[in-house]
Order: structure tokens, then sequence, then C-alpha cells
DNA sequence: CTGCGATATTGGACGGACCAATTTTCAACA
DNA sequence: TGTTGAAAATTGGTCCGTCCAATATCGCAG
């Protein structure tokens, strides 16, 4: 194994104790190079890949300290979606899975403040002046429902998307008739997280997505992603209207 | 900004082009360092930043390429679980989110070489003599079932996932019982998938991580997260059972 | 005891040096 | 002419020492 992957494996081990006992302070750069008997410069690449990877953060002056993130997170899975073989529509689709039930959720768990938050950023949104800033608030409206459901994961597995759609969100906002339409569906989302009915905010949230596919020309399959109770009995196939999306032969995974 | 992050961003923005015109190599370390006018040491440090976050990796003797691959993700993920707000009940909670649409969906797209990729892991598994074997073979089933769906977000969202639970699996697998149950399961899952019915791959693969739930005591609500469709007409509130979950009060974010 | 300036510590960045793995070059050879 | 294989150039991996800037700590004056 390379020395600076040596040291980082080391590097955690030693914060999983430490961080067991309270401790959130790293010892010094130069320590640590002493304690693994290696230049300071591999412990500093060492770091900067923990620190890349969301769970550690420098202080100038002072010193590494334990701080998980999902910044850096949501910036590898940008990294992924970006040199990945990712195309608008297979983001659109995973939108589609995903925030409908977080909706749902959200709708079931938010508490007031997260409420009032999405209040404000919907609110903002109404007031935007400019499309730029409109979609600002339109991707952090999204990423708060995200939040609003307690569990972090959404908002990692939301954000990206939400980030690398925002090009041509911004071009589907670029037709006029777009925004009043945009705003009118985050209300209907608003409404049902206020009035805890998470099967309207479910629905809602899909007919937004599905909405805002049509408007910028992307051929999603909405039925192919929301599968009902299983129709009792019917132990064979039901091919539906095969959509069957194109595929790639197969790439392999470092 | 600092100078490496800088560097980062640069070396993104070339990537970004390069990549876009089909080349995967970059310019050596001193080529970078002499372009950004910084030292190597500097172009370094991003670079490891870069490949820790897993959007390119070094070839000793050679240049760093555009690689990308889940196995940092998975990594970074997990350094949330250890330090961070994860908990196995959310990472659980979004399994149950997004696999399920990922089993439909991977019903009817799968290929006939997918099929058979997801037959022999079964057949494996059925085979495994030890437990950490099972468990590999588990992994893959899965993640093969989101590689059907054509979409690689699905891969990336679901792999970090079931590794980072893999800990909480092997557990529950040293219940005797338990075994045969998860390939019973996969059974059913792989039935569906050949027949192309999606309805009963996702209800089947809800029931999957439902009874993988209930095997090492985690407590998820399995209704939350399946919403029905709405209920015509209601424009007001219909509030539920008020499920509410626990939250927390407000994390901050790096 | 408090406040503030000097000092020590720490991370940030630099540049050079050497090694090891790989690629490229090119001359000797078939 | 085409091939091979050794030498040279290139590239990443690691180490060292130096300087700077931000922060923390200490100690003295008030």
């Amino acid at each position: 194994m390379s020395a600076v992957a040596d040291v980082r494996d080391q590097i955690l081990a030693l914060l999983a104790e430490t961080h067991a006992a309270g401790e959130v302070k790293l010892p010094s750069e130069r320590a640590l190079a002493s304690r693994f008997s290696v230049s300071r410069s591999t412990v500093r690449e060492a770091l900067r890949g923990l620190a890349d990877q969301g769970g550690i953060v420098a202080n100038h002056g002072s010193a590494w300290v334990v701080q998980t993130g999902t910044k850096q997170l949501v910036q590898a899975l940008g990294l992924q979606l970006q040199f990945g073989e990712l195309t608008h529509d297979q983001l659109l689709e995973s939108r589609l899975v995903i925030e409908p039930p977080v909706a749902s959720l959200a709708a079931q768990r938010r508490s007031v403040e997260d409420l009032a938050e999405l209040q404000r950023l919907y609110l903002f949104m109404s007031e935007a002046e400019t499309d730029s800033e409109f979609l600002r608030y339109d991707i952090a409206f999204h990423e708060q429902l995200a939040r609003c459901t307690g569990n972090g994961y959404f908002v990692l597995a939301v954000t990206p998307l939400l980030v690398t759609l925002s090009e041509t969100r911004q071009e589907s906002l670029v037709e006029p008739s777009r925004r009043p339409m945009v705003l009118d569906e985050h209300r209907t989302i608003l409404d049902a997280i206020h009035a805890r009915d998470s099967a309207t905010a479910g629905s809602a949230m899909r007919e937004h997505i599905g909405s805002f596919a049509r408007s910028v020309g992307l051929a999603i399959v909405m039925d192919a992603v929301a599968p009902r109770r299983r129709a009792a009995g019917g132990s064979t196939a039901r091919p539906r209207k095969a959509a069957a999306a194109k595929r790639q032969p197969k790439e392999s995974d470092g």
C-alpha cells in the first residue's frame, strides 16, 4: 500500500479512538509525521484526502478537527455525475424516484422550524428578480424538503441531482410562462407539507418533476418509476409497453 | 480561497474540457504546477483531494487519469456514518425508498446479460460457504440490480448504502435461520426480474428490506415511505396519524 | 485579576532532491 | 525492412528544509 494511503488509515484509526473519547482535535501535522515515521508532505496529502472526503477540516493556525459535513460528499457525487455517463434523462428519472417519497416523509416529519424555512424559501422564490436567483431558491427549497425528513442521506442523494440539472433548469425558466407554474407547483407541495398530508406531498412532487420534464423536453416514462401495489395473482409477465431505455454495454467499476 | 482549493477548481475545469474531448489523461504534475504557477506540492494536494473524491486515479510512472468509481464514495459515506449524523436506521430507510423502484425499473429494462449476471450471483450466493462470501454476493446482487436499470445514478446511490450497512448485515447473518430466508427473498426478486414483472419486483424488494430491518432490530416505519396515490380531490389536510419521527434540532453543515 | 503584547505553535505554500514505475526512443539485430 | 531490447526521458511517490500567515499561549504590566 502507498504511504499516504497507509497514513490515511492510521489517522482514521487514531480518529476513531480520539473521537470516541470526545476529542475532536488532531495532533499537529509535524507530530503525526513523527509518529508515523513519514514526511510531513505525506501526512498533509493524507489529511487533504480525508478533508475532501468530508470528515475533517483544517484550521489555519490551529489544528485539524473532526467536522463531518455533506458538502464534500455532494461534491464527490457531482464528480461522478460529471464524468460518469449519466444523461439528463437519467438524472431526472432519479429525482422522480427519490423526491416524491422524500416529500411524503417531509410532510410527516417536518418540524415547525422546517416549515418556516420552507415558507421563507418559497417567499424568496416568489420575489426573486432574476432567473438565477429564482433558481437558487428553487434548489434550496428542494434541498430543505430533503432536510425535513431528518435523514441526511436524502439531502446527500438529492442535492447533486439538483445542482447538476440546474443548467438545464435555467434554460427551462427562459420560458416566461414557466416561472409562475413552478411557483404554483411549489405552493401545492408547501401546502401539503404544512397540512402534513404525505400522500398529496408525494403526488404533487411527482407532478412537479413531470412538469419540469415536459418543459425541458426530456422523455421520462413517468409510469415506469411508480409501481402500484402488486396486482393480485399475476405470477407471469406484464410487459407494459416495453419502455426499455437504451443501454450501454458494460461499464467496469474502479 | 486557498491555493490548493483554487488549483482544484482549475483542474476540475481543465478536466471538464479535456474529458469532453475524449481525453482521460491529465498533464503531469510538474506541467500543472507550471501552468497554474504553484508548487508541485500544492498540485499534488489538489490531485489527492480529487482522487479521494473518486474522480481521478494516479498511475505511477504514467499520468493521472479520469476514472469514476464508487469506492471512494463508499469510503466517504463511511466517514459520515462513523463521525457524522447518519444512523443505520436512516441508511436502511434510504434503501427502502430507493431500492423498490429500482427493482421495478430493473424488471422492465434488464437485458438478457443483466439477467444472466443476476442468476450467476444468485447461484454463487446459494453456494457460498462462508458468511462473508455470502454477504459479498448479496451486495453484488443488489448492485447488479441497480445496474439493470441502465441508470448509473442508482448504482451510485445504492452501493454506499449496501456497503456501509454490511457490518450490520454480517451480524444479521449470524442467525442460522436468516440465510435461507435471504436466499428465498432474493429468489422471489430474481423471478420477478426474469418475468419482467415490475410490480412484484418492487414489492418483493420492499419486503426483503423490511425482513432485513426486522432481523437486525432496526425500527423502520415501513408505511412511511410508500405513499399511495392521492385520494381524489382533497385539497385540504388529511393529517394521518402524525407519525413525526424524532428530530434533532438543527444541524449546521460544513 | 485583567488586558495586551511577545512568543511559540500550527497549518499553508514553496522548491529541490531522490527513487521507482512507466513510457518513449532508438540503435543493434534478424 | 521490421523487430527487439536496452538506454533515456517522463511521471508519480516520498522526503527534506524553508519561509509565511493565522492562531494559540504565555508572561508581564497595569
